[in-house]
RNA sequence: GCCCGGGUGGUGGAAUGGUAUACACGCACGACUUAAAAUCGUGUGCCGCAAGGCAUGUGGGUCCGAGUCCCACCCCGGGCACCA
């Protein structure tokens, strides 16, 4: 009998896979309904960990399962390979990021093909290449034709390490999420997505998605949408033009306004169109400025500003109160200006008490407000016509009533920004747009698609904000399209997050070089029923893929107006020591050598096997790894033993019952993604099969019923044993999953519990099916139960019928 | 501060309101072996000789019955955060 050595079956099989094409996913399939397994394309960073493991050849299951049930299935796999860790990495070592990039994709191709994923490698797509990139510019273009996509001087995240701008989604707690340095504010011209137009949908569509609510919640939180009023005081002596504007969700507690207050930003902007400011206000401005957006949060508690020098008139009191600056209003944020009810909000009361404005209660409290503005709704009081009402009634009737005096209206507003997406480095994709000195922008024609990034040398980034791009100059040389008179390029790249926007469109027609995807292929796959991937994309990839889709949609690009019908988040696995893997650590477990000494099969089904995989966040064990080689073993030999004689084809009842529960449990277990249990009863069946049958006595139908259910988990051994062992001609990767006896799933006879005031007393082995009178005298004459009734009878007997008897005495 | 998750043996974890601790890992003992590894077998929540009692973060509650539902609190992880 042959040893089972992972290592040597493992390769013959992917070969034979490889070479018979068995994962190729065809455009149709008369017979099979189309699937498509997402997963998140890994960026290439290297080498393959652990991780990538946990993101691919788990979800594989899933892809398997879902083959032998008679889906065409599609597990398409690529690489996000543009970006800046490229970037960082081939400067570091002095080589170019495209040949590190194409280095790394070469080995982890090799490294992921390692795994016996069932990935389809004809659809691989890489976004470096010119005819993916080709249709990520010519995306861009159709955005800009619809003025989803337009050029801005804004206040934007500016990493002074990475010595570029950051989307509002790419910091984190103040800081870069790439390398934690502090941001920067700067003003900047910029290309951005106009996202904020689709938030009202990207909020609303979530209710019919099947999604983990935590995603759902995540994205809601981050559009941030809340209803109010946009309210307009006027400035006496000035123009109606030159009134100030705020938004505010509590329009019921206008008349406890007592000033306003105004972000720098817009101060600043005041001053450009010629408003004169005393020098105080432009130090105050220019300080504020100076500030990163890390300082600025932790001067929370400490509020500073300064007056404006005029004052505004309050449109329902009609009072004049007095103007601020203050930088604990933000510049991006709604109108970039608030009127201050110190009363009722905490950072206008601290305000106000720093610096001796008036507080005026408007809602009333029982209580005297001390230290604590009272944040409450409640009823309104010194608020003349409208004392007495409720808050909630106040706020559509004095929103109505600013209406009426041309003085405001109801609006939403949103936290979330547009989305910057020009980044001033290298090794990203070209924005397809060209600066002419008469025309100004104009986009690339179609027919000149794609932009190619120049080969340059030096790639460095600059401190001046502009791109590395600038440097190629034959390249940055071009002709107006509008014009055709002397042009510059965009020198701007774009961000990664868009070239994975659409990547998921490009699997269902990767080789169309007319269109990004042809309609009737996208047809057949779209959207996406089912993604697997991590959190960290709850509101970055997640909801740009989602942005782009209804972009896309809304030019009648596509016809459907979400990408991923179904999503599922995975965990994490954690270093043996239990904190999260990294280098500094030095925590990492490299795959590669475990598939080595104890095989992919063993590999996967550990993994599987480690916890609930939407949840896990449990430490990687050497121990728990060999167990599952363990029990592998224990499938060889046991798949081997009975073959060294001549396969009976006596059928024992039980092994059948046995055979036949486990399809249906696992199969169910599968289906929920619950790998982990599904392996266990992967386990229970084997440890049931050996002591029923450790002579012997399975059929030839029931070795191949077994492997068939450790096909999806360990597809290297099962297709040995299938092949090898079994003697079948072709995969066992082909098969139907075993039909299911619903007969044989009745049980012959069960475990009743029998229970005292709830307690576990007695259990008795019944057959199924007993109505309760006949239960009732079983279990009364037990003599465990006799000592507890002592000759009494019962208060009251629960029964639920094949499960428990609980006594009430 | 607000909003989500989650606290179960020595460890990873299992459990439609109905036998808590499945399945593994680890450990102990045993078999095989000159020996070790591998493999196989038995045991393994805690207290107790036993009968029995106590255990799912803590304290209450609902229920015949609570890991599971409700209330309060503690701890851990995550998201958002001067968002008006």
């Amino acid at each position: 009998m042959p040893k089972y050595t992972a290592a040597k079956i493992e390769k013959k099989w992917q070969k034979y896979w490889e070479t018979k094409k068995l994962y190729e996913t065809a455009d149709f399939d008369r017979d099979k309904r189309n699937f498509m397994v997402l997963v998140e394309f890994p960026y290439p960073s290297g080498d393959l960990h652990v991780g990538h493991w946990y993101a691919f050849a788990i979800p594989d299951i899933y892809v398997r399962y879902l083959r032998m049930n008679g889906f065409n299935v599609m597990y398409p796999i690529g690489f996000d390979a543009f970006g800046l860790p490229a970037e960082n990495a081939a400067i570091q070592r002095d080589i170019h990021p495209r040949d590190w990039t194409k280095k790394n994709i070469t080995k982890m191709s090799k490294q992921l093909r390692s795994m016996g994923a069932a990935f389809d490698w004809s659809r691989e797509v890489s976004t470096i290449e010119p005819q993916y990139y080709k249709w990520t510019q010519w995306i861009f273009l159709q955005l800009y034709k619809a003025g989803l996509a337009y050029r801005a001087q804004t206040f934007v995240n500016w990493c002074p390490k990475d010595k570029t701008v950051l989307a509002n989604e790419q910091v984190k707690e103040g800081r870069c999420d790439r390398c934690g340095t502090a941001v920067e504010q700067r003003e900047l011209a910029q290309w951005m997505f106009k996202i904020t137009s689709f938030a009202d949908r990207l909020i609303d569509d979530l209710e019919d998605l099947d999604w983990p609510e935590a995603t759902k919640l995540a994205q809601k939180n981050w559009i941030g949408r809340s209803e109010g009023a946009h309210i307009r005081f006027s400035v006496p002596g000035q123009a109606e033009s030159h009134s100030i504007e705020v938004f505010t969700t509590r329009p019921d507690t206008i008349f406890g306004a007592t000033f306003l207050v105004v972000s720098p930003e817009l101060a600043q902007k005041w001053i450009d169109m010629g408003w004169q400011a005393g020098p105080d206000l432009k130090d105050y401005i220019a300080r504020s400025f100076k500030k990163t957006e890390l300082q600025r949060q932790e001067d929370v508690r400490d509020k500073t500003g300064i007056s404006a020098g005029f004052n505004a008139l309050n449109p329902m009191s009609e009072k004049e109160i007095p103007v601020w600056v203050a930088d604990y209003v933000l510049g991006h944020y709604g109108t970039g200006a608030i009127m201050a009810v110190p009363a009722h909000d905490q950072r206008d009361f601290d305000f106000a008490k720093k610096y001796g404005l008036p507080i005026k209660e408007v809602i009333l409290n029982e209580d005297d407000l001390k230290d604590e503005a009272n944040e409450n709704e409640g009823v309104l009081i010194s608020s003349g016509q409208f004392d007495g009402m409720s808050s909630s009634e106040a706020k559509k009737k004095i929103t109505q009533a600013l209406k009426d005096k041309k003085a405001g209206e109801f609006q939403k507003n949103y936290r979330l920004h547009d989305w910057v997406l020009s980044r001033q480095r290298y090794w990203g994709v070209p924005i397809p747009m060209v600066n002419c000195p008469t025309c100004g922008y104009q986009p690339v024609p179609e027919s000149e698609l794609p932009v190619k990034l120049p080969p340059l040398k030096d790639f460095l980034p600059a401190d001046d904000g502009r791109s590395p791009l600038a440097k190629a100059t034959t390249w940055l040389k071009t002709k107006c399209p509008k014009c055709d008179g002397v042009a510059e390029r965009e020198t701007d790249t774009m961000d990664t997050f868009v070239d994975s926007s659409w990547y998921f469109l490009r699997y269902t027609d990767p080789h169309n070089d007319k269109d990004f995807a042809s309609m009737e292929k996208m047809a057949r796959w779209l959207p996406v029923p089912l993604y697997f991937g991590g959190a960290e994309h709850n509101t970055m990839h997640l909801l740009y893929s989602r942005f782009i889709t209804k972009a896309l949609r809304s030019q009648n690009l596509i016809d459907f107006s979400e990408p991923f019908l179904g999503r599922r988040n995975h965990g994490t696995v954690l270093g043996p020591d239990g904190h999260k893997m990294s280098k500094s650590k030095g925590n990492v477990v490299d795959p590669d050598p475990e598939v080595a000494a104890y095989g992919a099969d063993a590999v996967r089904m550990y993994l599987a096997f480690l916890g609930p995989y939407n949840e896990l966040n449990a430490p990687w064990k050497k121990e728990g790894l060999i167990g599952v080689a363990r029990f592998l073993n224990r499938v060889w030999y046991f798949v081997h033993r009975h073959t060294d004689t001549k396969l009976k084809s006596a059928d024992s009842q039980d092994i059948k019952v046995a055979l036949n529960r486990a399809a249906k449990e696992i199969g169910s277990q599968i289906k929920q993604h619950k790998f982990n249990t599904g392996v266990s009863h992967l386990m229970k069946l084997l440890n049931e099969l050996e002591d029923r049958a450790g002579d012997g006595r399975l059929s030839k139908e029931q070795y191949r019923a077994l492997l068939k259910l450790i096909a999806p988990f360990a597809p290297h051994i099962s297709e040995e044993l299938w092949q090898t062992v079994l003697g079948h001609e072709g995969s066992i990767h082909l098969e139907p999953w075993p039909e299911i006896d619903e007969s044989l799933l009745a049980e012959e006879s069960v475990t009743l519990i029998i229970q005292v005031n709830g307690k576990l007393r007695d259990s008795i082995t019944i057959k199924p099916g007993l109505s309760e009178a006949e239960a009732r005298s079983i279990v009364l004459a037990s003599d465990k139960i006799k000592k507890y009734l002592a000759g009494g009878e019962p208060k009251k007997f629960i029964y639920v019928q094949d499960k428990l008897a609980n006594i009430v005495i």
